[in-house]
DNA sequence: ATTCCACAGGAAACAGTGGTCC
DNA sequence: GGACCACTGTTTCCTGTGGAAT
């Protein structure tokens, strides 16, 4: 019999533990959001002038990941425009996400596509930022709309426009007094509650006229929220109380993040589906915890291109070398595929970038009259990057 | 106290790509 | 068709670092 075929039966015949797969996502929000009543109240509290027909204030929403606070926002901006749906007051709610969104061009584009502007009006590269800004003021003034933009990690954008562009958020935050018709409610939302001390103190003041910050959640609410999720997703009795502690006890571990609990448990019936298991037991959850990790390490070197390849292997031959000698590694690993190698600044930068995925680790040295560097260490094992860079046509000869 | 090493990392400039606008 | 634009990836240039050696 086909091997495909095999496995498709067996899904379908298979014992199926997870009754509703979509409850199992971080992303899917339910009608009550847990813990959350406060920060409900306040979003709701500043969007609520909008209701009145006047412009809120913009609003900035702090809390660190998987606190639940594009869902909150998302949830309250989804009840207001069911209200004024009736009423002949069109609210159009604009969802970007900085981190997705590489550049500032992006982000804009994103916004005005949002706003069903055609290629036409926005093309994709040509005309400067400020005129696609324009233009998407234009289509707010003359369809008389009350957008309220909402931008996830508005800290990277942050980043983004500090490099060029520096009065853009300005712009943003000041865009009600360039329109006659309709409003522009920005609402940011950000990880990093420091990263207003790279801002233009103009955009403070109007960007932070409201803030809301969102608590991380506690050990003892995680426990409740997963127990809801597992209530709409399995059947009952069939993931263990014990299997429920130790998830909760995890993501608690990791800053009271919802997300990774609930993904977590997710995880975990997939697991004991694929097991043939009855139940969900704390033996998955560990298992659960193991492949999310290896999976986000294969995914993130799978993802690197070449010359970053090149120097993950070459921190892997030197373990805890230095950068000069990781760079003569490089250099020769360059020599023998045929590529030509880069400069040794980008090389250092590079390393950097790759330090910050978690793959490897740094630590500076000062060696004294033998000066100050860095040396580099894997932080994964070796065999995952064996493996997964094996599969690169590449650089398999050097593996 | 001063010098020196071997880098780290910021800033600016540049090349190249893929586009618009007039 | 040429001026202009955004963006990425890179190079070049430069200043800063901190403890050992002098």
């Amino acid at each position: 019999m086909d091997p495909i075929d095999r496995l498709l039966d067996e899904a379908e015949s298979g014992l199926s533990l997870i009754k509703n797969r979509d409850a199992l996502r971080f992303t899917f929000i339910p009608d009550r959001i847990q813990h959350r009543d406060n920060e409900l109240t306040q979003v709701t509290q500043s969007l609520l002038p909008i209701l009145k027909q006047s412009r809120p204030s913009n609003l900035l929403v702090y809390g660190k990941p998987g606190t639940g606070k594009t869902l909150v926002v998302k949830k309250v901006i989804s009840k207001i425009q069911e209200r004024v749906k009736s009423t002949n007051f069109p609210i159009k709610l604009v969802y970007t996400n900085s981190k997705v969104e590489t550049t500032l061009y992006g982000l804009l584009l994103n916004f005005g596509r949002q706003l069903d502007m055609s290629e036409k009006e926005l093309p994709w590269t040509g005309i400067s930022i400020s005129e696609v800004f324009r233009r998407i003021l234009d289509v707010i003034n003359n369809k008389k709309l009350n957008v309220i933009l909402v931008i996830d990690e508005i800290d990277f954008l942050v980043k983004l426009v500090t490099k060029g562009n520096k009065d853009i958020l300005y712009h943003i935050t000041r865009a009600n007094e360039r329109l006659n018709n309709g409003s522009l409610t920005l609402v940011g939302i950000s990880n990093n509650l420091t990263f207003k001390d790279h801002l233009d103190p103009r955009v403070i003041s109007t960007l932070g006229e409201e803030e809301v910050v969102f608590t991380s959640y506690t050990i003892e609410q995680l426990r409740s929220i997963i127990q809801e999720r597992i209530r709409m997703a399995f059947d009952r009795d069939v993931v263990y109380d014990s299997t429920l502690n130790l998830c909760a006890a995890y993501a608690g571990r990791e800053h009271g993040d919802a997300r990774r609990a609930i993904d977590l448990i997710r995880v975990a019936g997939e697991i004991a589906e694929r097991d043939q298991s009855t139940s969900v037991q704390p033996d998955h959850i560990e298992e659960a915890l193991k492949k999310i990790e290896e999976d986000k390490e294969t995914a993130a070197l799978k993802s690197y291109p070449l010359h970053e390849k090149l120097l993950i292997l070459g921190v892997m031959r030197t373990d805890g070398s230095t950068t000069g000698s990781i760079y003569n590694v490089y250099k020769e690993m360059c020599r023998k595929i045929q590529q030509k190698e880069l400069s040794y600044r980008r090389i250092t930068q590079m390393l950097s970038e790759i330090e910050m995925s978690g793959l490897i680790s740094s630590r500076l040295v000062h060696q004294g009259v033998h000066g100050n560097t860095k040396k580099f260490k894997l932080t994964i094992s070796q065999s995952i990057v064996k493996e997964t860079l094996y599969l690169d046509d590449t650089l398999r000869e050097l593996i």
